[in-house]
DNA sequence: CATTCATATTTATGTATGCGCATATGTTAA
DNA sequence: TTAACATATGCGCATACATAAATATGAATG
């Protein structure tokens, strides 16, 4: 790279780069779908509500671990849960997630080719 | 959770599920984008061309680093280097990232209110 | 060539994270 | 209250991963 212009672009980059703390929420919700476990939960909450127990069930794993992930997706504003008598039934919390997944499937559907 | 509808959807999607294997890509590239580094590195170079000193020099870290990361990240079909002289200049491999960070910054921002 | 500059890779290390056992908490029903 | 069930949480193990120092590879320049 040698031009005066992108020399001055890079200049202006270094000065104006975003704020690390304003990407940490990015950052985050980025980590949350790159987890098989927690993607598959997503993806099994898009088509209905369900509780813990029936997750374990549909997903085959440890009761622990589904409650564990449904905890940090609930952190992270992704699902929320209602109590219903003695279960709790989950959700997705907001339709914007799919529309996320969505996109990204898409890309990767298009890379493959 | 108890008519009988709800278990039958339950069943249906025990049984129907997506296969992993074909959720790895997502995870994937969902893992790519969940790290600050990364994001980072991808923000500069949505902006413009850029070699690897010069994203050392721009994000302040180390030249291994950067070319570690920059690796994974060409690996993912996420951004592309063409060699010039001594150095390599590495882009976006796509615009489709751009979009899918968009999306994910402008759900960030929704959430905050 | 030999040196220098840019990038990649190897290696080491600290840290983060997914998982499930064991247990705690909370809810309902008897 | 006790028993049975559903969910959450503390903890430790195993593993993945980000970082950077040191080194290797490769390209240009004299």
């Amino acid at each position: 790279m040698e031009d005066a212009q992108h020399l001055e672009l890079v200049n202006h980059l270094k000065d104006h780069l975003v704020p690390t703390a304003e990407l940490e929420d990015l950052v985050s919700l980025f980590k949350s779908l790159g987890d098989l476990t927690r993607l598959r939960i997503i993806l099994a909450l898009a088509q209905t509500t369900l509780s813990v127990s029936e997750l374990t069930d549909i997903l085959g794993m440890s009761q622990s671990t589904i409650s564990h992930q449904l905890g940090l997706l609930k952190q992270m504003n992704l699902v929320k849960g209602t109590r219903a008598g003695k279960n709790i039934h989950y959700r997705l919390a907001d339709d914007h997630i799919l529309t996320i997944v969505g996109t990204v499937k898409a890309h990767v559907e298009e890379q493959k080719k």
